[in-house]
DNA sequence: ATTATTAATATGTCGCTACATAATATTGTC
DNA sequence: GACAATATTATGTAGCGACATATTAATAAT
């Protein structure tokens, strides 16, 4: 027998208790310092555990209030999305960007709400192919926040794609993130050289600077495009 | 002045230093008992800081090896989906659930695959409609494996959906997931009574009660259906 | 019976000590 | 110089005490 419960032990043995029923949607489960005295532990091991169940989205945690199992489950999933590039050389492809379209703009009112920016603000628009092995991949419209990253304006954005600029020299605090899929019209079916009508999948990213918008961007994959949780 | 700096505090000062480049990506950070001394607090402090910024992608960590900022940055992204029901009455409508088919056969050599089981293995074959306010929302078709939950094959899956069935009766302890566009056939087209050709959002999902799969599942969302993370 | 106030409580957190362990650096041997 | 063995080290963890705090329960006042 093991001589110290680790909060893995701990969070392991909740979890069965979860998935067999003992502990069922919508109850309340013991104190901690019961827990912990049943499994002969710590309270500060048991706190470890559950804190690894919250963040999995199992259970609710209150001062007070004590532990809930969460009644609506929900599934928490967690991807890690790459930079195009790397994800194009992971592929074991060639990478090759090529800059559309750049020029200082009155964003669409959608993107200027999206991005809490001015009415008459304007930002940087910049629209770019991401090329594997010379074949479009990704098509990305961008927009960007002059205020919150002025130095973009003197950015070759032909050399570099804005993504890897920004990445590289104003990282985000905080993202809004979103995934659909869009029918290809004609102009995304030219630029990917796809046939319209095509099935797309989409990624709408907004990244931000405590409460200031950096940029705005819509990449559409070519048909095929599948991302997956990470294991 | 603060009496004592909390975790979230460290976690934010390091997270300032990421983003204005004191560290820069590839960089090695500071031992965690520098960087207490230096921040004035304990090195356990330092060390719940760090733990959110790794779980956060943001740093590896490692013992003896110490503290770098991540080379490759991701965006790591988590999503809270949930049960079809609670999003279509989360959204004000009315949820009804059509059971379209249901049979016990040997399931197509890359489901199985997918779900680990033995080439000669049957499983339950469900497929089924969700509907917002009368009207078709997702479309699911879904693999069940009766090994793992033979209690399955006596439920009446005309009267609940499989998946509310499941959450109730048999949680998974992990699971896979993955998303996609599809163009709309025939088929789909026809069950979600949409023109042929759309571009639909699809879940493709697999859960685990440890090594054994439970089910697979592939849900195909109306056109228009969006995810976001969580904020 | 209702509302306000106060008390109690279960979790959250900080700091500390001691020990564990994975990884890296150094030393020894051939 | 290469490899093995050993030492060192930076993070990881268990437990503990003390205190903080958000929440719930009990009590007091009307």
């Amino acid at each position: 027998m093991k001589e110290r419960q680790s909060w893995r032990d701990v969070r392991d043995q909740i979890q069965a208790r979860l998935l067999n029923g003992t502990y069922a949607m919508g109850d309340r489960l013991p104190r901690d310092e019961d827990i912990a005295a049943e499994l002969g532990c710590a309270r500060s091991t048991v706190q470890r555990a559950m804190q690894d169940l919250a963040d999995a989205g199992r259970i609710d945690r209150r001062r007070k209030g004590g532990t809930q199992v969460k009644h609506s489950p929900v599934t928490r999933a967690t991807f890690d999305i790459p930079l195009i590039r790397a994800e194009v050389e992971a592929k074991g492809a060639r990478y090759a960007y090529r800059l559309l379209s750049r020029d200082l703009g009155l964003p669409p009112p959608t993107v200027a709400a999206s991005m809490e920016l001015p009415t008459t603000a304007q930002a940087l628009h910049v629209r770019a192919l991401h090329l594997a092995d010379t074949r479009p991949y990704v098509l990305e419209d961008r927009w960007i926040n002059p205020e919150t990253v002025p130095e973009i304006l003197s950015v070759d954005l032909a050399a570099i794609s804005a993504n890897e600029w920004l990445v590289r020299n104003r990282p985000y605090s905080r993202f809004d993130l979103a995934f659909c899929a869009l029918r290809a019209g004609p102009e995304e079916a030219d630029l990917l050289q796809i046939p319209v009508g095509e099935a797309l999948f989409v990624t709408d990213r907004t990244t931000w600077l405590g409460a200031a918008s950096i940029t705005l961007v819509r990449q559409i994959a070519v048909p095929g495009y599948r991302i997956a949780t990470r294991s």
